[in-house]
DNA sequence: AAATATTTTTAGATTAGTCTAAATTTTTGA
DNA sequence: TCAAAAATTTAGACTAATCTAAAAATATTT
């Protein structure tokens, strides 16, 4: 049985995974979980002992298949929490994080799949990530960034890449949310801003939000 | 911020004092928590210094206000996520019990209450164990047991003293839930079993079984 | 390619919670 | 009431997870 500690090492390690693709190193783990590389070490040394990831002194580690499958149930349970929270609890997509990252912890064979079906099978959370399946598969496809977008075009909103409180509050500010259709007015070359139109109103946006909006053509 | 044992420390300090009246000695404490007396005593001088139980060497301990508060805040989430579970996740009874001990160490300060509206303010838990208030008042009113009742005499059942599987399975095996309606019709002087008649099918249950059963007069 | 900088690991210490074994206090009952 | 039994506490050790500081390995850069 795996610990809170380890569970949270083996999600960051694939979280940082799913970005830099190769092999993870001691440094961006301890980032990722507020630590000290030292104890990330001490931590991995443990974890490959126990044949969740592979590592070699000074080469970084890397999930093993037994690995993965703990992480994406991690993720699959956060995920899950989070949909309840929002659609049931009717807290906010900015608000339900800190308690996500708790209820993922929840050790029961039963739990996760009673909960899911009770949200009736929710393929997405409340900020667009895919929520894997019992089986572990995620549907990976949210790759179109609104920041690549061409003039004239008009998408829909199904992600955000930033969830962090303050990214989350400038869209409810500025009534963005999951299922927005957005237009393009133009963009403008010197700063990578934009002009959109979001349900009759316009408004710019700096290219530091529109590289954080998953989109999809309409 | 208490740790998750020392909030089931003071947890299993305020339900053996709920049964044993007066101070409450190592002894119970270690055995409740399924650990050593020596271990108790390190905690409850930990506690003892953080101002959440009163505590006198050789003597046993008592709640402070702020230990009791604390306790029955623990009791609240315990029971409301029996609820959940139960009432939305289609949990039988005899299956939460686990699951809620986990969910009751869940932080936030706004969970608890989100999730008791959401569960439309239940005033008692799947066992009939009544749900304190956001202020930590409790309805104490469950003292009538089965097995005091006359013979002729008909009652409801409000509520179970044990709530373990073992005796859960066995109410669910003669059909005795919550609400059901049971008429004395003897009593065993030589063993105190009785014989009850319950929904047209009469039966006839031990005195283990009839002491461990809360009722109302109908 | 050597020197420097960065990253990673090791060594040793710390904290929370637990344990066993021994010492102490309280309770019991002859 | 006082000796034996039971309960409680202390002392010292252990594990998990963490840290700091130092050592070792790798990467960078001139």
């Amino acid at each position: 049985m795996l610990s809170q500690t380890e569970e949270n090492y083996l999600k960051a390690i694939y979280s940082i995974g799913l970005s830099n693709a190769k092999n993870v190193n001691t440094t961006l783990i301890a980032e990722n979980l507020e630590t000290k590389p030292s104890s990330v070490t001490d931590m991995i040394q443990k974890l490959a002992e126990k044949e969740f990831v592979n590592y070699e002194k000074y080469k970084g580690v890397s999930l093993t298949q037994k690995g993965k499958k703990s992480a994406v149930e991690i993720v699959r349970k956060h995920r899950l929490w989070e949909v309840f929270l929002v659609n049931k609890l009717n807290y906010n997509w900015d608000e339900v994080h800190e308690m996500a990252e708790q209820l993922e912890h929840i050790k029961s064979d039963t739990l996760v799949g009673r909960l899911e079906a009770f949200l009736d099978f929710p393929k997405h959370d409340p900020h667009g990530d895919p929520i894997p399946d019992e089986n572990g598969n995620i549907a990976h496809h949210k790759n179109i960034m609104l920041s690549s977008v061409d003039a004239e075009t008009s998408c829909i909103v199904i992600g955000v890449k930033d969830s962090s409180s303050s990214f989350l509050n400038y869209l409810d500010n500025v009534n963005i949310q999951l299922g927005s259709v957005l237009k393009v007015i133009s963009k403008e070359e010197f700063d990578n801003s934009m002009l959109i139109e979001n349900n009759t109103t316009s408004i710019s946006i700096s290219n530091q939000i529109s590289k954080n909006l998953f989109v999809k053509n309409l």
